[in-house]
DNA sequence: ACCTGAACACCGTTCAAGT
DNA sequence: ACCTGAACACCGTTCAAGT
């Protein structure tokens, strides 16, 4: 059986899902946790706490970029789960006021798996040389935007030219492929 | 002097810019134009309808992606907007649960504008061949996604291989045109 | 047509207390 | 240590009414 912190955090995520920040309401969260509508601040110390620690949580169970996986498949599942859960894609990546040192972390592993998989892409030669970590930067920034582009409808509102997030992380693949020849 | 309705957008936008859109409170952005704190719905339908409407305003003052300028000029105004003014970024690309038509064709305006810049520059050979709406997606996406994850703090956290976005967009656009050669 | 003031339901947060 | 219930200030929204 659960904790309550635990029971307290899937109740956020849930409701996260469902209607984004503003339908995490604390009393909400306690109702479906079975606790009290301030049980919550026992165990964090404000709303915002509570929505630090989902993102953290979230950071953590991510397997895209874990050490070993290819380029290629730490890219599609980062777009899978993203277009799967926008709202923690966005609260994962959005405006924090209060800086979580857990968050923070769990932001560097992933990313420190992900630059290790963009230095073996580099020496297989798919990708042209440099600092690894720059490189790094640089295609999670396409992924990161064709998302996020995506998701606010930006993206190929016309059917020219449309293009899925997938296909625009496949063509920087191509194109830096083809400046690293 | 402004109409009530341009007060009410410049005080929600002074808010915005203050805190986020939680800032924003009819109460206070009636009190900051000088009318009661429920004027506000005799111009717009609700509090989203009014952050919709400073979207729109927002996007159409943009000048990053007038026709005739160019393609790099375009999109260090874009980074630079957008880094100077954090909260309307996050505002015009965030979710939206009523789609407003102004901000949809402003959006779509913009967009046009910068396919025209990439389709010169691909004439020029600075970019790769392709359907120009594609290939301005993948640029966007890189300009919008190295901007979010910086904001975010998720870019450059450590100090080697540390980029802020212009540098990640110009890497871009240097291996497009090494890819186009 | 545009604005005001009272009212309602809701929310984040605090506090005094309970086990 | 963890939880509860009342209370406070605040907010979005509605409504009856004023000019």
């Amino acid at each position: 059986m659960p904790s309550t912190r635990d029971a307290l955090l899937d109740a956020a995520t849930g409701l996260l899902d469902k209607g984004g920040p503003e339908a995490v309401t604390l009393r909400e969260v306690g109702r479906r946790a079975g606790v009290s509508h301030n049980a919550p601040y026992k165990h964090f110390a404000d709303k915002e706490a509570l929505l630090a620690a989902v993102a953290a949580r979230e950071l953590k169970r991510q397997r895209w970029a874990a050490p070993g996986v290819g380029l290629r498949n730490a890219l599609t599942a980062y777009v899978a789960w993203a277009l799967a859960h926008p709202a923690r894609f966005k609260l994962v990546f959005g405006t924090w006021h209060t800086g979580s040192a857990e968050l923070a972390a769990a932001a560097g592993g992933a990313n420190a798996a992900f630059v290790g998989a963009v230095a073996t892409a580099q020496q297989g030669g798919e990708l042209p040389a440099g600092e690894p970590a720059r490189v790094a930067a640089l295609v999670r920034s396409v992924a990161h935007g064709a998302v996020d582009l995506a998701l606010a409808g930006h993206l190929a509102a016309g059917g020219k030219g449309g293009a899925d997030p997938q296909d625009l992380v496949d063509d920087l693949l191509d194109h830096l492929a083809e400046a690293a020849r």
